[in-house]
DNA sequence: AGAAATTTGGTAGTGACTACCATATGACTG
DNA sequence: CAGTCATATGGTAGTCACTACCAAATTTCT
């Protein structure tokens, strides 16, 4: 890695963190991106280039630890299934927890500012779509739509337990790890204590 | 009902649907607001009246549809759980396959554009909030807690459902009926065919 | 050292959105 | 029916996110 590089993740870095704080001071909407390249020492256009919207800069981090955990997942093609969505919830939220005030301070940018909430919505989606295809690949089954549609009900109910627990962790003033909740979610799930819906004939099941 | 809430009725679907006949011919982001605002003949200042936002003028049809079905599950308070989870399901299907051209047109907008793509995952996630909110109320558990935490999982993977159905639905030629995909959907959540997140003591239980 | 590639900062412009005000229009009262 | 009240409308001026483009600076390679 040359010099480049480095320089264009520390001023990347610089750019994101100076964003936060301002953000964090003043509000979202009360910060202008000009503000942003200020305190970062750039020029407006540079920072356009590093980061293409107002909104990447609160998601950063958080769009980091969902990144790394699907990386690392499909670097473990051989892996069982549950065992392996498992580790990729307990991943994203291990990673989360590196920075809880940042994650809390996204959140809490996000239920202030519409277009926030938006965008990690976006960023949720898109990671569930990632944990799909990664799934998809993996059941090899025999009608390639069925295994579409079972990966993409699979990586949603993954993406629910890591979205859920992660809320409720946001919003836990006490010290409550968050891998605990997922598993007590997990629990649940599998032990019929959560409500699905269910299609009329199920008493003929 | 007075002439002044017809008229706003009126206004506001004219507004919505000249919004979406330009959106649909020339796309999202070369169609400006000043554009939408001449087709209705109404002013900029009344358009924004109406609709906060460019995406809004979107997701109006979408939005409807998810509002009625949570509307009509208040209004079921003694239901049960799971029958009511898949009512409502397939009633926001229903009001979905009304209009397919819309719904299909909206999720092309989505794919091509960003901010679209973000209000929509929102526009989701709020109305997941709000069945959450719903099945929090019918819970009575003693711990107001586990029930927020059994609620948020328990709306999400109806939720889950019908976003899955939907873009499946979506992307189909054929004329598949939604509901049938969403029975599918239960029926193999419930019959164990999606792999879910184990917890590692899963052998003990 | 000098050429090539890339990163940077500045300028000019578009368009979404806000705040505000004057005017017009449906609604209600004597 | 006239007058007044409440509300809806349209226009103006301005802010700010974001784009396209260009010239200068900086890193890399030879």
């Amino acid at each position: 890695m040359g010099l480049r590089e480095v320089k264009r993740e520390r001023t990347r870095r610089l750019i994101a963190d100076k964003a936060f704080e301002l953000f964090s001071d003043h509000g979202f909407g009360r910060t202008t991106v000009e503000q942003i390249a200020a305190a970062a020492e750039v020029g407006p256009s540079t920072l356009y280039r590093y980061f293409p919207t107002k909104e990447t800069l609160v998601l950063e981090f958080v769009d980091e630890c969902l990144a790394e955990a699907v990386s690392w997942f499909h670097q473990q093609p051989a892996m069982d299934l549950r065992d392996g969505l498992r580790a990729v919830v307990e991943r994203v939220l291990e990673q989360l927890e590196t920075n809880p005030e940042r994650v809390r301070a996204v959140f809490e940018l996000a239920e202030q500012t519409g277009s926030v909430s938006a965008h990690l919505n976006d960023l949720i989606w898109r990671f569930r779509i990632d944990l799909a295809d990664e799934l998809v690949r993996r059941l090899r089954a025999e009608d390639p739509r069925r295994a579409e549609f079972v990966a993409a009900l699979s990586a949603g109910i993954a993406m629910n337990i890591i979205e859920t627990v992660v809320r409720v962790w946001v919003d836990a003033p006490d010290a409550v790890q968050a891998k605990t909740l997922a598993r007590q979610a997990m629990r649940l799930l599998r032990t019929g204590g959560i409500p699905l819906p269910s299609p009329p004939d199920t008493a003929v099941l």
